[in-house]
DNA sequence: CAATCATTAAACCAAATGGTTGACAATTCC
DNA sequence: GGAATTGTCAACCATTTGGTTTAATGATTG
């Protein structure tokens, strides 16, 4: 059901690299929004705000239902998953690295 | 000492959005590399390789470190650090999201 | 039917991205 | 010192990105 190919991770890494986006999908954790909702805290045109929901949409991060003339954006973060697990294989280097340091403080006459 | 402004995580995900830099540093959690063997695997110029390491070096992904006439690059993942936590605040709508599918297998008679 | 509302489409623009090539700088080797 | 090695810089190019404005589409309302 999920899949970790090169290209999700293109989509999604891209699609989280720019803070409108991030914002806007923090704000649907709230609620379920209209495009127009979406848009308004943003100091930019409808029509670029509609721009960054595509981007979103593509990355498989949010869903669109129809209603009448209005687009309710749902939250799909699932594709995030393929995100985690790629950063997670790096955290044992992070950790360790951290373990480096905690080791040298602790140990401030071990070296030099 | 990690920070998670906006800016990092811009810098992050846009470094983790190309199939390249990812590769380069999967490369890097093999071994340090100079930037003539990070380049080698990738059919583009040395130019456009180096460019590509300097996004990562930027994003704080890897520290560069010359000896001589070639620059060893190591990995760096602390900041992934931030992007993995960015990424966790929303691992519950996706479980969330999981669960819902799963009381609908589970219970195949309680709708419709 | 006409006006209004919600959104996308199209055309355009400036800046960033990802690539090239050729020149340059620094280091090492003979 | 001269040649080879390692990498960056600069200029250039095509494409993408992120924004604009002005239509155009489709649904709703009066």
């Amino acid at each position: 059901m999920v899949e970790y190919n090169a290209e999700n991770l293109d989509a999604l890494f891209h699609a989280l690299a720019d803070p409108t986006r991030r914002a806007m999908l923090k704000a649907l954790t709230e609620k379920n929004m209209s495009v127009g909702d979406l848009a308004k805290p943003f100091e930019m045109s409808l029509a670029a705000a509609s721009k960054h929901i595509r981007v979103l949409e593509q990355a498989g991060l949010i869903h669109r239902q129809v209603q009448g003339r209005s687009h309710i954006c749902e939250l799909n973060a699932e594709p995030m998953h393929g995100g985690l697990e790629w950063i997670q294989h790096y955290q044992r280097f992070w950790n360790q690295q951290l373990d480096t340091l905690e080791k040298l403080l602790k140990k401030p006459d071990s070296d030099q």
